[in-house]
RNA sequence: GGGCGCAUAGCUCAGUCGGUUCAGAGCACCUGCCUUACAAGCAGGGGGUCGUAGGUUCGAAUCCUUCUGCGCCCA
């Protein structure tokens, strides 16, 4: 076999997944095995791969793939959500720029049309992305959540939940983003701090005369001026002794003179500006509070879009924009003199997640979920572990949330999405409705109406359908069950996928998604919806930003699967990575990642170029490629063991390192380089099959992390039969092994280190092969006596011989490894000073050393409260102290002078 | 204002139950090698008072408290 000596992972990639969908295995249906079964976090429609999503699949697809190999029915269900805020504002965007459409011009119905149009030409791109990373998701069951049965489960929820009482609509605060024109959660604004400007404007007393109506009155400090026309009273601390005389009198809004009252109540900061606080219960969440205590009257003076309306009574502004009001709110308060100061000031600014537009409070008709009864078994189920996070201290989080849970506002003002089945009566006005109707068809609806209002003769027609759409995560919070049919068919398939074994997402959206997954999971299962959480961390880059693609500082994720290939992208990410923490990302981890297929490329190639014999021509050689193979198979089921504990756990990164770590050192480094025959020289078949078998094994263990070079590696290593792939082996199993043959080989490395070492030290070439003894003593016969092992060492460290010696040979230099004396014969000039003051510090160390064992040792508190096996490792690294002083100090009485 | 977390080598981070010659990995750095699988490589090496000050313990990077410096979430 003529195979490149790099590595080139492009045409094995495609080749091998296409490979893998077709033979179905990526397929699941129930059957008799254990199912493992992870649902996708579902990327947005309209998203695009990035490092976020390569981070967390690449997760779930070890998952997934480690479970396949365990013998278990493993099945990942991918999917899209449709993401309404996000999606509407793409295809409103495409409309008008490649259809020249405003989506005001359109109905509904239209609009929806071509939604779906876009959403079949753009949508889910990415999951033809998520092909490339490797991903063996079961394609057939493809999941969106605007299908018809999801949208339909949507629906029978809201319904359902309404009946409960656990639904209602009501007129509350909510935060409006004026750009997309809809309400938004309160985990949808993002509060960053900004500078503004605070104005401090004067609002004159009513009683003054006009002459000096400037110079007297109240100062109040806001950072929006434009909404003085909103105001109803200006409110001071009772406590407050620079304002008592006010209280109970009024005041004129500047421009419009408009009278209001000046109120005494709690809320008011006298340290905060003026100590005067201006009332504008339309435009502010903590005004409003306050102006329902009072009893105040509302106005709103904004639009839909946040521009001025008629209400606010100064047509200068009517019209315009609440920003360009507010800039020349400046000039009209100064030149009337009522503008007493400006100031700058920062302070938090909430803007919409999706838009980024200044978000506005505004009191609005809304329909809300009550979340106090759907809250409390979620957050047992989290503290009392029946759902386990990992890591474990996402716990504080989530509690802390669900601790101060608010209802949740579920309406969007949105076109693109599940539209909420309530219905009113046309002659009733607009969002003053009194009479709901909530149902899953229109025609539920109307009879209802019927009864409700007695008259039989009320027709459709005389109904009205909410406007409004759900919010995306009020269909998403149900994905675990929906995927399964759960809803419509509650004891079908669900019943053996369901709860599904792991849910993999980052810990950003814990509240928006984790948390009523929970929730929802008790409240319509009567169950969790998964065993485990697994948070992942965001990916950053080197300057800890966070990666989006509006910084425009996240590589290019396409890109970097094609210079690196999946395998090493996913090397790359899931080396840095453990649970929970951020990462930051550096393509110097891929580089790691491709260098390491790279390695067992060649690993392949040198096996492969080899030539069989039966036998081998010595019997050393059979003795120590007998003790290579029994090492390895010793070390790895170590390894293994260490693997399954961390696949327990979750400790991915801990597994690939450990697997990588067995690989490169000790399998390539240590087993190839004694197992290899000389040049020219053939291998024996048995040293030769086993090391087939091993790697093979090999590539199995690692075919989680690195599917795709580890199946191609699989399948070159020997004819394997149609279906005999890598994907679907059984994992390989950590069986019983000598751990002191572990340790003796250990021993025998740290030899060869020491001799190339010395080597080094002496510029010897490295095929100049050396004469070495070693002194006679009970641990080095015992260590010698292993078959093999001094002809492992002999190999290794290019040595002619290695003999036991009673005394120091001539012209040798010796040495400590271990507990043993060793003599290596030296042709070049000793340094003897230098050799002097090595071993002397050598020889104080381990007398500093030996002084502190001796010291716990001779502590009676610690013999009596140690365990029993700590003690007697003190018992044990004192006698090898001991040993090595020994030496030591001959070592340095025989040293010439 | 309330809450959570972090601080270990030049950099990025592991370190499970408090106990091994346990202070580790990768990158970077230094020395020597184009050795017959791999220079995307091989062999060897230097480098840290585990942020600070206390405490608990026979024993602390690990548990508790203080301070300092960062980060995040909620309001």
């Amino acid at each position: 076999m003529d195979l490149a000596t790099r590595y080139s992972h492009a045409e094995v990639e495609a080749r091998w997944y296409e490979h893998w969908e077709r033979s179905g295995y990526f397929r699941s249906v129930p059957d008799e095995r254990e199912p493992f079964t992870i649902v996708i976090p579902p990327p947005n429609v309209t998203g695009v791969l990035h490092m976020g999503h390569m981070l967390n699949n690449s997760i779930q697809d070890i998952l997934i793939r480690k479970a396949r190999l365990d013998g278990k029915n493993a099945c990942w269900v991918p999917g899209t959500d449709h993401a309404s805020i996000a999606t509407e504002a793409k295809v409103v965007r495409w409309l008008r720029d490649e259809k020249k459409l405003r989506k005001a011009d359109l109905t509904r119905e239209q609009f929806l049309e071509y939604a779906y149009q876009w959403k079949e030409k753009y949508g889910g791109i990415i999951l033809q992305q998520l092909r490339r990373l490797g991903a063996s998701c079961d394609w057939t069951r493809t999941a969106f959540t605007m299908d018809k049965g999801y949208y339909e489960d949507c629906i029978s929820v809201f319904v359902d939940l309404y009946r409960k009482g656990k639904l209602y609509r009501g007129l509350r605060m909510v935060n409006w983003d004026p750009e997309a024109k809809t309400v938004l959660s309160n985990e949808e604004v993002i509060y960053q701090t900004e500078t503004s400007q605070l104005y401090h404007i004067k609002y004159p007393l009513v009683d003054q005369k006009a002459a000096d109506s400037v110079t007297s009155g109240i100062v109040i400090a806001t950072q929006r001026p434009e909404t003085i026309f909103a105001d109803v009273a200006i409110a001071v601390n009772p406590k407050d002794p620079r304002y008592q005389h006010l209280i109970g009198k009024s005041v004129r809004i500047p421009l419009i003179n408009r009278h209001i009252p000046v109120i005494a109540d709690e809320y008011v900061d006298m340290e905060f500006g003026t100590g005067a606080l201006k009332i504008t219960p339309a435009h502010d969440p903590n005004d409003y509070e306050i102006g329902q205590r009072h009893q105040l009257p509302i106005i709103d003076i904004l639009t839909d879009d946040a521009k001025l309306n008629e209400r606010c009574e100064y047509p200068p502004l009517i019209g315009l924009d609440r920003f360009e009001a507010r800039k020349r709110m400046r000039g009209l308060l100064e030149a009337e003199g009522y503008l007493v100061k400006l100031e700058d000031y920062t302070t938090n600014i909430g803007r919409s997640e999706r838009t980024h537009a200044v978000v506005e409070p505004k009191l609005s008709l809304q329909w809300f979920v009550r979340m106090s009864e759907l809250g409390a078994p979620a957050l047992k189920a989290v503290l009392n572990r029946e759902v386990r996070f990992y890591p474990e201290n996402f716990q504080n989080l989530y509690r802390n949330w669900m601790e101060n849970l608010r209802d949740w506002c579920i309406s969007r003002q949105l076109w693109w999405g599940q539209r909420i089945p309530a219905w009113y009566l046309r002659s009733e006005p607009l969002n003053e409705e009194t009479h709901i109707f909530v149902a899953t068809s229109a025609e539920e609806a109307l009879e209802q109406a019927r009864q409700v209002t007695e008259n039989p003769q009320l027709t459709l027609d005389d109904l009205r359908q909410d406007e409004d759409v759900l919010d995306t995560w009020a269909s998403s919070w149900l994905w675990p069950i929906s995927v399964f049919d759960g809803f419509r068919k509650p004891n079908g398939e669900i019943r053996y996928y369901y709860p599904t074994s792991v849910l993999v997402t980052g810990w950003d959206i814990i509240f928006f998604w984790v948390a009523r997954m929970i929730m929802a999971g008790y409240e319509f299962r009567g169950q969790k919806p998964f065993e485990a959480v697994y948070f992942t961390g965001m990916v950053r880059d080197k300057q800890r930003r966070k990666m989006s693609k509006s910084l425009g500082n996240s590589p290019d994720a396409l890109k970097l699967l094609d210079d690196y290939g999946a395998d090493g992208v996913r090397y790359g990410l899931m080396s840095s990575a453990a649970a929970g923490n951020d990462i930051l990302f550096d393509e110097k981890l891929c580089e790691n990642g491709r260098n390491f297929c790279n390695k067992l490329w060649n690993a392949l190639r040198l096996i492969k170029s080899w030539h069989v014999v039966e036998l081998p021509e010595e019997e050393s050689i059979q003795c120590r490629n007998a003790l290579a193979v029994e090492w390895m198979r010793a070390k790895f089921s170590q390894v293994l063991q260490s693997i399954e504990a961390d696949f327990a756990n979750f400790r991915l990164s801990e597994a690939l390192l450990t697997l990588y770590s067995f690989i490169w050192g000790d399998f390539c480094s240590w087993y190839l380089e004694i197992i290899k025959p000389g040049f020219e020289k053939p291998i024996d078949r048995a040293t030769y099959e086993a090391t087939l078998d091993l790697f093979g094994e090999l590539m199995v263990a690692l075919h989680p992390f690195m599917p795709f070079i580890t199946e191609e590696i699989w399948h070159r290593l020997r004819e394997r039969a149609p279906g005999q792939d890598c994907i679907v082996q059984r994992y390989p199993k950590p069986s019983a092994f000598d751990p002191i043959l572990v340790e003796q080989i250990e021993t025998a490395k740290a030899l060869v280190t020491r001799l190339r070492e010395v080597r080094n030290e002496y510029h010897i070439k490295p095929r100049e092969a050396l004469s070495v003894w070693v002194e006679d003593s009970p641990s080095s016969r015992a260590l010698f006596s292993r078959n093999g092992l001094a002809e492992l060492v002999c190999k290794l460290a290019v040595l002619s011989r290695l003999e036991r010696c009673d005394a120091e040979p001539a012209g040798t230099k010796s040495f400590l490894s271990g507990t043993e004396k060793y003599f290596v014969e030296i042709h070049q000039q000793v340094d003897y000073e230098a050799e002097r003051a090595k071993v002397k510090q050598e020889l104080e160390y381990q007398r500093g050393f030996l002084k502190s064992i001796e010291a716990k040792l001779a502590n009676e508190r610690f013999i009596s409260s140690a365990p029993a096996a700590v003690v007697e490792n003190e018992r044990k690294k004192r006698a090898d102290a001991l040993a090595r002083i020994q030496i030591l100090e001959e070592t340095l009485a025989k040293l010439p002078a």
